[in-house]
DNA sequence: TAAAAAATTTGGACAATGTCCAAATTTAGA
DNA sequence: TCTAAATTTGGACATTGTCCAAATTTTTTA
């Protein structure tokens, strides 16, 4: 593996374990067995590194998510598992979100445009669904009410889950918050879609 | 004013307007025209300062969360709304939370306990709520379900408003987020709690 | 009121951090 | 084999939170 690769695995492992904030460069370097300003040289400053991570993880996402034109039930929380489990290899990222976007302006931008693609493939997957009488929605506001809910979901699960659910492991809390999406569908569910729904909640 | 309840007040200004992480020591004392050391005086380290700004908006969502014996919805909502309204005034803490638990042992276990008295807090409520023919739950699991979304969002939503929402002021960030809980209420109130709602679809 | 004690404030030091740069070393191409 | 490019290194820098002995101010005591 060349260097570069090994400073990024070796990195995310780390942040992963003992957060972004608390894994500094010297550490990152001696579990390497390379010199601080040799990873310096493959990545400007730290921010750069991070935002190596975070363009990885989204890379991961977008191949989990697709837009699938017949979409049920079973699928749609199948994809949002893939997600969650996405979510995990790149924890560190998920936990530092919010000051990574205050403090890094790549990351701010680049996150701006994400969030709108996301949003709408949530969008058009919720449609997907209704079109194959999984859910009904009774208007426009059903639609944004549960792409706001299920985007809060899939962003801070993972922060609440840190600070909340520490006793359970990843499974589990993955398993907690489908419960979660579950039951925030289920209003809107069809019966086919309801069905589909049970073994979450 | 005292010294102490100066450097409070300051860093609470300072750390809301950039971040806890992103202002020093030495930046918080200049603008306070004192010297560093006098603020490692009153606290001996800087999770200490932060400490004690987490303590006073518990102390004051305190204040705020009663338990009501005859709760209503609409009166449900203020307090939710007032909660919010709290957490803005010290929305620096929250935007640090998951970091502040990881690194800061004494805040951690504080937050144990005062988790634990707010999810009852909640759950008494809802139960009053329902007591009150406002909602109707059909089983534990209803209840469970309303308690752990509202706590996320109530624990998060200030996150997601800083990164997604960031255009909009406090008060529609607020409105916003309040709009979410009515929803996700919505399935469970009785025609009494469903008509309180309707300000805030 | 004067002396002693306590509380407060100060300046300077420390180690650790991210960043930077010139020099040394290794690798690749002609 | 020689040269140029790529990579790696050691050392420096400013900044951070933390710490401590000394100086100063305030309060208490005799």
């Amino acid at each position: 593996m060349k260097t570069k690769e090994r400073i990024v695995s070796k990195a995310l492992e780390l942040f992963n374990e003992h957060g972004i904030e608390y894994v500094g460069l010297r550490e990152l370097a001696a579990h390497l067995g390379i010199r601080v300003s040799n990873i310096t040289y493959y990545f400007p400053t730290k921010d750069h590194l991070v935002n190596q991570l975070s363009l990885d993880l989204g890379e991961l996402n977008s191949n989990t998510i697709r837009k699938v034109d017949r979409l049920d039930m079973t699928g749609f929380m199948e994809m949002l598992e893939k997600t969650f489990e996405n979510q995990t290899r790149y924890r560190c990222i998920l936990l530092s979100f919010v000051h990574l976007l205050e403090q890094n302006p790549i990351m701010a931008k680049r996150y701006g445009e994400t969030e709108a693609t996301r949003n709408a493939a949530l969008r058009a997957n919720l449609l997907s669904l209704q079109k194959n009488d999984q859910i009904l929605l009774a208007s426009e506001n059903d639609l944004t009410f549960l792409v706001s809910s299920l985007a809060l979901i899939a962003r801070f699960w993972i922060s609440e889950a840190t600070v909340s659910y520490r006793q359970l492991s990843i499974q589990e809390q993955i398993r907690h918050y489908l419960g979660l999406v579950a039951r925030i569908l289920l209003p809107y569910t069809t019966g086919q879609g309801k069905t589909a729904l049970i073994p979450y909640l």
